[in-house]
DNA sequence: AAAAAACTCAGGGTTATCCCTAATTTCTAA
DNA sequence: TTAGAAATTAGGGATAACCCTGAGTTTTTT
């Protein structure tokens, strides 16, 4: 074994970072350069240090796993981070893919979890362990959900109001909208004002956002 | 057994279905109650008929599966539906979910999914076959990705520009936001610019959607 | 055939948006 | 520390959006 992932531990909890150390310690290609206990540690030691894979859990003091992300984008600091979720807001998990976090384990999964999760990691996969999966999985599919229902509430918008949504939404003013569907100005216009009733929106900016959480756009 | 769940199929592959019905066969709890070849076929039938599962094939000719589901929702013809899909496009898939079906099958996957499918669709719950869960996962996780990533890459707004926006993304006019920042409704307006050729937007509608797809809202 | 809904257009007015220029202060780098 | 860039602030003028009322035509529904 010529070379080990070097893995640096982040978590407030002192007995869950031996009890981590002590699982990785009994892995060859795995090494542990050291540990965290608070966000603002990290920040620090990521400043002079480096690692190959961080292993980050989400609520600690001072600073917490998402205030890290979001530094270490800022500083494009580039290190593969696996987030040690209690998996209690699946929004959370969500928001740390979005900062681009390369693997989520949850705390009560099987130690065996993080050892794989580490190695997939490395090799610059995403992992993603089953039961956050699930959770994920749900939320996409209720928030597809939500974001299409009210099309259909409110949506007895004509087949003109949507085209001229539609216009709308792809930043057109009403000039060339009245342009582009043959019609006079003032016929666009009105039917914006029946769009703001309908919709119940004060502005275009209102509109825009409806065409694009009902995936009018 | 004193009640089969009684099962519609449609497909334009008559192989296909002959296939499901020998399958469905099998089962004891299970009929067969016809079958369709095209989706218009499907809404004719539906028109005078039903059934407790519709299992429907997205690709069909004349009319597919998307515009089924499109109009079992304008008519509001209840029934439980369970997508045979080929997984090749998951955006189709994440339409589908929108439009309310209940189960998807991929069609390569073994038999016994279908009958799975049918019995947890017909209890209300929705059936997601391990594939296009897959699917649906990457899709998810890189659609987050696609719509944070340019926030970083243009993203050399100011404080204020971006406290702006947000409340621009929020309906709230030029005055408004100048009440709430405490700044001259001029000073609102020098950002509104800014923004404008920063994200090389026409209009507010502009900023509108950069603010949404880049979950600033 | 009658009623309702959708599509079309106009006048006239208020308000908000948008463009261009330019003054501050703050931050950055030679 | 001092010139220069970037950020924050703001004004004047032109344009587009927005509101309300009214009304004719076509299409759909009953």
């Amino acid at each position: 074994m010529n070379y080990k992932i070097k893995v640096h531990i982040a978590d407030d909890h002192k007995i869950l970072i031996d009890g981590v150390i002590a699982l990785l310690n009994t892995e060859d290609d795995i090494e542990v350069e050291g540990y965290s206990l608070t966000g603002r540690q990290v920040i620090n030691w990521s400043s002079n240090n480096t690692a190959d894979v961080l292993v980050l859990d989400i609520n600690m003091p001072e600073m917490d796993g998402i205030e890290v992300l979001k530094t270490f984008r800022k500083r494009n600091t580039q290190i593969k981070t696996i987030i040690l979720s209690s998996l209690s807001d699946p929004k959370l998990v969500q928001e740390m893919i979005a900062l681009g976090a390369n693997g989520f384990v949850d705390k009560s999964s099987a130690n065996e979890q993080i050892i794989d999760a580490i190695k997939v990691v490395h090799n610059g996969i995403q992992y993603i362990s089953e039961d956050i999966k699930e959770k994920l999985l749900d939320l996409y599919t209720s928030d597809l959900k939500e974001t299409i229902e009210p099309q259909f509430l409110h949506g007895d918008l004509t087949e003109r109001e949507i085209a001229v949504l539609k216009l709308i939404a792809e930043e057109k003013s009403s000039y060339e909208i009245a342009d582009k569907l043959n019609v006079s100005l003032k016929t666009v216009e009105t039917y914006r004002s029946n769009l703001y009733k309908k919709l119940k929106v004060k502005n275009v900016v209102g509109l825009a956002m409806y065409a694009v959480r009902n995936k009018i756009v």
